[in-house]
DNA sequence: ACCATGGAGTTGGTCCGACCACTACGACCG
DNA sequence: CGGTCGTAGTGGTCGGACCAACTCCATGGT
């Protein structure tokens, strides 16, 4: 045990500086004890930053598209340093509500479904275990319901492009090239549905990495047949513009796949 | 039009350098114009970090409620400054990801649905006009769903619970209790269907400001008997364990006030 | 008159280093 | 043995410097 510190009354750090003039910083902020201050008592300043811009964004400060004020500024405004308020926008940006470009400035997103909708993938890429089969559970529910609403609104032009896939799909034997057809054959369905938010749901709940996770042990057991069946009994719903019929083909469709992921699960 | 942008000249910056000995940084990193270096040539380095991150978690490497390297350590891990590491940090943490605890580290989270699902109502807040309807047809989706199988689930305790709200909230005329205890008593309902994750969807999608912005003009037309009446007919259906009715007067509750949305934005 | 071009200024992206605030853990003392 | 007080360690904040990409306009050639 060397024991080389206490020595009372040391220096700790300070006498580092005089390299450059010292740092008159005394009375910075929180100087007094959380007194009669401005700040709001929340939580950390790069929290309240947030949550000021999304105020903004929700009463109608900044329009959809509209450019906010310069990073710089906007640290200024809001009395906090740049980096704090970069944490910020990085944050909004991450959740679709915001949009950097580099040399241009920030922007406000559309604040469409899919732009707010985007950070749902990570929900699904990152549940295990029983949180993937509520997950699918959900899918089943919104599916469903989206093919049964595309079974009665889908357009001459829409099924055209759920039969492409669907052809696709089946004159490959590349797994790769099957997943890709049959994500774009649920998209299609579910597009026709005429619901973009739920179509932005669904997106998220079906990511690539998703189903590439669930599907591949799915697959590997020789389901390619049955998936073929199930996706011919939802075109044939489609085209007959039955609805009922087009629930439960897709119902059943999904409930397979969870079905399995259960017993997967149990063993 | 004043229009004083401009004003040339001005020294704006430079020579100001000096006080300390000039940065010796000429061979950075990104000397070379991008050959085969190990960097990814993805978007900027936050990205590449929060991807990283996500990918430790992903495959395992870090398991929920594990405990990070220090942001310090992270950074240099990467190859990244520690701002940028923090911007990754906080983005994953306004995600649900990961949870920072100040003067201990930080930590992943445990990665439950309600975890994962908070960032939802931000969805429903910024949400507007059209996407709104949207929102309230995702909702009566799920929800008259989730009201079924509570249906056929709900215990004799569940049950009570769902009761103490409805009675609570028949036995004021304060909005805002009301909106409190209408919330609950859904909240009670989605949970005696068993999937959190839808739960946690619904949670988000009926969040506190979203009611407040739609519930606000819909009850002012004096739809409390209206609600009321359709509150009643759910617990009935709930007592008699009738999951179809259930999944009727649920979303009976739900279109109703969508079909006024619907209209309010029509006129 | 019109368009290509180039440079200057603006703006987001990255990095560094310092300091502050909080927590955890262990030595010290009663 | 248990409470107390430091101290080291960690996230939180700050300010400044530089880099890279974009915008806009003056310039000059056609």
């Amino acid at each position: 045990m060397v024991r080389l510190r206490a020595h009372s009354g040391c220096e700790r750090r300070t006498g580092v500086d005089e390299t450059v003039a010292g740092q008159a910083r005394a009375p910075v902020r929180g100087a007094g004890p959380r007194g009669v201050e401005a700040a709001g008592p929340k939580g950390t300043v790069t929290e309240r930053a947030i949550e000021q811009i999304k105020a903004m964004i929700a009463e109608g400060r900044l329009e959809p598209g509209e450019r906010l004020p310069t990073e710089r500024d906007l640290a200024a405004r809001l009395g906090i340093s740049r980096s704090s308020m970069r944490e910020a926008i990085r944050a909004l940006t991450v959740l679709g509500v915001l949009e950097a470009r580099h040399g241009s400035g920030i922007y406000v997103t559309q604040l469409e479904a899919g732009d707010l909708l985007e950070t749902f993938g990570v929900v699904a890429d990152l549940s295990r275990g029983p949180q993937l089969v509520e997950l699918l559970e959900v899918r089943r529910i919104l599916e469903s319901t989206a093919t049964a609403l595309a079974a009665a609104r889908i357009t001459e032009g829409e099924l055209a492009e759920v039969e492409k896939h669907l052809a696709a799909m089946n004159a490959t034997d590349d797994p790769e090239e099957i997943l890709s057809h049959d994500l774009a054959f649920h998209r299609a369905i579910v597009a026709a549905a005429g619901n973009e938010t739920m179509a932005a749901i669904l997106e998220g709940l079906s990511s690539r990495t998703f189903r590439a996770r669930v599907w591949r042990g799915y697959q590997e057991e020789g389901a390619f047949a049955r998936t073929r069946r199930e996706h011919a009994a939802i075109h044939r719903a489609l085209v007959a513009h039955d609805p009922e019929a087009a629930r439960a083909a897709a119902a059943a469709h999904v409930g397979e796949v969870e079905e399995w992921l259960r017993t997967q699960l149990r063993g």
